[in-house]
Parts: structure tokens; C-alpha cells; sequence
DNA sequence: CATGAATGAGTCTTCATTCAT
DNA sequence: TATGAATGAAGACTCATTCAT
């Protein structure tokens, strides 16, 4: 009936404000957030520039639900991957290759963007919106920190680490990872490049039940070498 | 001879030059590229705008000489100060402390600067000017590369590392660092923050004093068998 | 009959439209035209921007119409009053004040929109429309003309005066005056500044039925004094 | 030498203004200022819409300069003007005429734009700039009121008028008065109109000779009553 | 008749760059 | 070489009006 008709728009509307969002996100990732005009974001997302700023009021705000949705995606993914592995290294694993692969692909640059958009102007942080990214950000930083704080409970990683730190090298260290395969086209790569990052993260962060054992062993053998010394020095 | 008078006006037109760069130095820093108009440009140096562009062709020639200075400046003091230290451990924590130190200051942001220079524009790799910032940054890099690499050689750091993955950890990490300092408001604790992101690096890299003991111990080992072979040989 | 079942709808359309015009004619006067626009006039009024343009074709006709309503208003208290009232100074008063007091109010500017319509745009008055205000206009000075005709015709008001320029003293003259209350705020004081305006220009029209019976007395005086006068002569 | 040649463009610089806020004030009056482009004051300077810009920060701005500058005209003129004649009448007379002038003239609307910029925003007073006009403003109507008032101190005008009422009254009336000229075409009769809005008002201030005349009979009755005083004592 | 999404021309303003002096 | 006036293309954003539903 009537009903149907009218809750028909619901989708066009709906459709078309992801329009402008891929349209805008696309181009955010090529050319940057200054050198997008808000025309061409219309043009490429097939409206009319009266059409963008019906849907948002800003261009600013347009910046600000594309980053948005990238981090709920981003989250989202963090937190079903890790409920698939028990394992913390395995976590840490998935956790970096899942933001390398979603912050490359089409919005290849956009982690750059929010990057830009939290450091160049240290005023933004007086701004509320700010805020909202500012959480978004938190969100997400915060499975990394629940997935180590669960190592350490769990007694795989040690619990004299400076978390703020470990996650700065494992963010940051990402970051440049990936630039490092975009610049050298080897996007193919991801997965060996990743874990040459994380290794040696976590070979700092990880309880070395490994080295505990190899203690043990080294300890029975340094045993039997001292008796086996204390023997040849009687014989 | 005419050689004074020459240099006489030479050195007023470096310092103009040097002016002007120091002027945008600032504005890019607090502004923002975009944000920075090359009329504030010469008004915040003291000269006019078309003299502006009687020194640099373009404004991006100004951005290009700034961030080329800055890149000068961190290789200088990297180099200088590696000199002093022979110890592998000391040298990376004082190019890191140097990194951070002078990528913060007035310059705070600059990084940032570049970083989007060199990101958000990808056809930038077409251009040749874009070549001369790889350059820069890859002589900074190779400071750090050579610290390490003579690490290797001098018996302190393991050999099987990803040396690539390991300078985007280093750098990537310091990046996030300092971010993470400037939010906090914490920038006078950058030596002991640093400090926390370095180790466990280092620790990943090094050669642990832990496998020296156990080479004594299997060279007491080796020591007691060929004692006890030579027993039993006696008997 | 039908016509019952059509006038329930009709009245609900009056009143919408009615809502329109209020919602216009608040915002007109707090923020001028030109800074209203037809999406807050459908917002204040509580209908779809397209609702507007189903009753008015155009913005202009809004104004148009507000402008009407107010003249209408105008008009009609000036008629009602002047009834009530005998004595030509009276009936000039009230006129004056009532139309200080409908033209502030929450109506404050209104009358500027008119002037401002009226004479802004030249070109105005090859419109059609404008015919319609002029009319509007026409017929309410027509008020302010009768009571200084009909005063004249009593023998209340000089013959020889020019009635247009008379008019324009007396509407000119009043809105100054708003302004001038509404400047110093004092639109409490109304009554008294409107006199403070109306008297002036009322003792330049007036038949100073007053003078002539003090010239009377003043003839009668000067007889005596010169009876006195010989009087005081001969003896 | 040099001086000249750096001094020369000052003189295009200042013609220049001129030119913008020559165009300026010509569309203004003829469009209105909303009407009225930015590129369209530019193309009828004979400028580039940039250049209108480097002269005046806004289109605000503009406004206001084209209206200090008739202030400064108006007041200027009166001020001269009124130097000329020692009759107040005359001098009331010449303030009437030269408002009207140079109202209007190709300025025609000019000053309605005044009154729609002090009067439609009521906001308007919060700012600065509106202080610079309601300054200019004040300065030209002192210019009536300094009249009004030598007027009173040399008896030619009563001493108990309502000055405000009265300053209303004329430059209301004369606004008016200006508009039915407009309206009727009648631009050439100005100085007859203008004496027919003048009369009046100067009728009801001034000091009739009519109590003059009354001044002398009484004069007359106590000198006759002073004769009698003494015949009676001789008596 | 009501809705509100869509339109796109138009607005003011900014800015890198040029060039005559 | 230094100046700063002039340029004009481009930018973000507004808004009256239309029209499919």
C-alpha cells in the first residue's frame, strides 16, 4: 500500500548517501582531502553537488563518516577475527594483517587521511567532532590492548611491558610496513612482510616458555657436566 | 675586489632565502601546507610576495626545501652523533632520542608534512622533484641502516633479522611515540618514553648474553667430554 | 451538501496557509528577507518545503502576501478607529499611534521590508504585483486623507495646505520615530514620543480656532488700553 | 627618481577604489545590495573580481565605504551650506534641499540602503562597523540640530520643542517626500516640494510674530496701567 | 494535497602566480 | 632584485524551485 511507496525512498536515500561516501573515499585515497573537490565527489558519485551537501552539511563531515566507517570496519573485523583464535600470537598475527589489508586495498591512503586529519592541525582537537574519531580510534586501538592484556593473563606475554609503547610499535611499525610495500608494489607480499614486522615484536613481549625449558635443560646439563668434571678430575 | 662586493649582496640573498624558509618552516608546522598562504609566507619573513617568488618557482618548491632542510638537519646530527657512541645499543637510542627531539620543537609537525606529502598524492612519484625527498630520506635511513648492519658485524645484533621490517618498526614506532607524547602532553619525558619503545626492539634484535652462557656451557661440555675421551682412551 | 464536505478542507487549508504566513512574517521581520529562507519558513511552520510552494509560487509571493496581510490589518484598525472618534486631532493621534504599534511588535521591520520593496528595485513597478501594493499602500493613506480632508471640510485644518506633503511629514515623521524608540528602547513610551511628533506638525495644519478667540480677547484688550490710554491723557 | 616612480601607482591605486566604489554605489542603488554581485561591481569597475577583493576584505565592507563616503558628503555640504546664510529659516530651508539632492541623483536609493542595513538586522548594533555608521549618521544630523538650537538661542525658534520629535519629523518627512517625487517623476520640483514639507515644520517651531505683536500690547497695558497708578495718587 | 529529495546556477571569497615599475 | 597590484580560476556552500511518489 501507501506504506510501501513511501518507505521505497528509504533505500534511494540510503543508497545513495554510501554513493557519496564510496565516491568521496575513493577520492580521498587518490588525490588527498584538499585536492577533492566536493564537485567531483558529486560528479563521481553520479548526483549533483546540491545532492552532497543535502546528505552533509560539510566537507569536513564528509571526511568524518568515511573515516568513521573505516574504523567500524576496522573494529568489526578486529573483534570477529580474534574470537576465532585462542591463541595470542596467532591474534597478534591476524590482527596486522587485517589492518594492513583493510587500510590498503581502494582506501589505500586513508589511514594517511586520518593521520593528517588528528596531527596537522593540533586545534582540531578543541573541536568535538574530534572527539568522535578520537573514540573511534580508542575502539579500535582497544582489541589490539585487550588481545596483550589477555596474553599477559594467560602468562604468554610478560607483565612488565609499557603497553602505550608496545602498541605504538606495533601500530606505527605497521603504518611504515605498509608503505613500504605500496612503494615497492608488493602488496602480494603482505603476509611474509607482516610477520617480519610482528616477530620480532613479539619475540620481545612474549614469556619464552621456550627459554624456560631450554633453562631447564641447560641447568640438568650444566649438572652432569659438573659431576661429569668433578669425575675426570678424580680419575 | 669585486669578488666582496659580490658576495656582499650573495650572502644578504641567502639570508633572504633562509628567511623565507624559516618563515614557512613555522606556518607549515602550526598551519598546515594548505593552510598557509604564500602572502602569510612573506609577511611572516619580512619581504614581499613576489619576492617569495623570485626564491622558489613554485610554493611547492617551498615545501620541497623545507622538508629537504629538515631531512639535512637529521642527517647531520644522526651522523655526528653516532660518532661518539661504539656500543650498537647506545647509538640506536640516540638516534631515536635525536629523531624525536628534532622532528618535535617548532617543528613539530613537519614530519607529519612530509609524511603527507609523500602519501597523499600518489602520482607525486611521477615528478622528479619527488625523487630528490627519496633521496634525503633514504641518506637518513641509511645512517640508521649502517648502525645496525655494523651491529651485525661487530657480533651485537642476530644476523637472520628483516632489516627493512625492522627500520619500519623503528620508525613507524618512534612515529606513533611521539604522537602519543604530544597528546599526552608528555613531552619532557621523551628520553625515558623512547627508552620504552626502543628496548623491546633491541631486545628482539640483539644477540642475547643468554646464548653466550649457553655457548660456554656446551664448550665446558665439549672441554669435559675430550677430558673423559682421553681417560678412556687411557684405560 | 458537497459544498460542507469541500469547505471542512478548504478551512484546513486556510489555516495552513495562514501558518506560512505567520511563519514568514516572524522571520522577515527577526532576520530581513533576503536571510530567510523557504526551508526555515516551512520548518517555523511546521509544513514540507514543498507545502510552501503548493500555496505560493514563488518567495517573492510570500512577501507579497505578508505585506498585504499586514496593510490589510493596517487599513482596517485605521477605518475602525477614526470611527470612534469625532474630533480631527484625536482621529490623527490615533492613527499615529496605531500605526507605531502595529508596525513594531514582533511586526517590527516589516514596514522596512515594505520600503525596502518598494524602492530597492526600481523595476518593481513594472510588475504586476506591485500594482497590488501600491493599492494596498494607496488605500491606507487613503485613511490619513479623509480624516485631514474631512477635517479641512469642518473647518478644523487649513485649506491651503499640501495635502501630499503633509503626508509625507506624517509618515515620514512616524517612522523615524520607531526608530528612534526602538534605538533608545523605550517603545513603552509610545504615546508620549508619538505626541511629542503628531502635535508639531498639528499646529502647522490646525485652524487655530484658539487664535481666534485670543485674538478676540487680544482686540478687546487693545480697545480698552486705548480708551485707558486717552484717558489717562486728558486728565 | 626612484620616489617617483614608486609613487606613481598610488595615484592608480586610489582611482581604483574610487572605481570599485563608483560601480559599487551605482548598482547598489540601482539593484540593491543583495541583488548586486560581487562579479558584477568588478566588471562594471573595469576590474577583475579579485582585485575588488584586494581593496575591500568583504562585500560588507564595500557597503559601508559607499555609505561613509555619502555621509561624508552630506555632511560635509551641510556644513558648508548653513555657513552661507544667518537666517535659520534659510538655513533649514538649504539642509532640505541638500538632502534631497544628494539622496538623490544616481545615489537615489543609497540611503534607503542604510536604512535597511541599520534597521533590518537589529544584530547589526553588536558590531563595530554598524558604530562607524551610527557615528556618521550622528555626525550629519548634528548638523540639523546645531541649526535647531542657534535657532532657540536666537529667539527665532520656541524653547520648548521636542528636538528629537523634530529632527524626526524632517528627515522622515523628507524621505518620504523624496519617494512621492521619485514615484510621480517629479524630480525637477524638488524645490517647490520641498518648501511645501519645510513650511509646515518650520511653522509649528518657530516663534510667531503674532506673540510679538501680543508682547507689544502688553507692554502697551502696563504702561497705561503705570500713568493711571500715578494719576490716581496725585488724585 | 503533501512530501522532501534533487537540482545547479549562483554566491562570496581565497590564492598561487605574473608582471610592470 | 624587490615590490605589490592584478589576475581569474577554483572552492565550499546556499537556496528557490521542481517533481516523482
Amino acid at each position: 500500500m501507501n506504506n510501501i511507496v513511501k518507505s521505497a525512498p528509504r533505500h534511494r536515500v540510503e543508497q545513495k548517501e554510501q554513493d557519496i561516501l564510496k565516491s568521496a573515499s575513493e577520492l580521498f585515497a587518490e588525490l588527498g582531502f584538499n585536492a577533492t573537490s566536493t564537485k567531483r565527489i558529486a560528479q563521481n558519485a553520479g548526483v549533483s553537488e546540491g545532492t552532497v551537501f543535502n546528505y552533509f552539511a560539510t566537507k569536513n563531515d564528509i571526511l568524518i563518516a568515511v573515516i568513521s566507517e573505516l574504523y567500524e570496519g576496522l573494529t568489526e573485523k578486529a573483534q570477529n577475527g580474534i574470537a576465532q583464535y585462542s591463541n595470542t600470537l596467532e591474534r597478534v598475527q591476524f590482527l596486522a594483517e587485517n589492518h594492513v589489508r583493510i587500510t590498503a586495498g581502494n582506501k589505500a591512503l586513508l589511514l594517511r587521511l586520518i593521520y593528517v586529519y588528528m596531527n596537522t592541525d593540533l586545534h582540531i582537537f578543541e573541536h568535538l567532532e574530534t572527539t568522535a574519531l578520537y573514540k573511534l580510534n580508542h575502539s579500535y586501538t582497544k582489541v589490539f590492548d585487550g588481545v596483550i592484556l589477555e596474553g599477559i593473563r594467560h602468562g604468554e606475554i610478560r607483565d612488565d611491558i609499557n603497553l602505550s609503547a608496545i602498541r605504538d610499535l606495533f601500530f606505527g611499525g605497521l603504518e611504515y610496513a605498509m608503505r613500504t610495500l605500496m612503494l615497492k608494489n608488493k602488496m602480494g607480499d603482505i603476509e611474509n612482510y607482516v610477520s617480519d614486522v610482528v616477530t620480532p615484536l613479539w619475540e620481545s613481549i612474549r614469556i619464552s616458555s621456550n627459554s624456560k625449558q631450554k633453562k631447564a635443560t641447560e641447568d640438568k646439563l650444566e649438572n652432569v657436566v659438573s659431576r661429569l668434571e668433578k669425575l675426570a678430575n678424580k680419575l
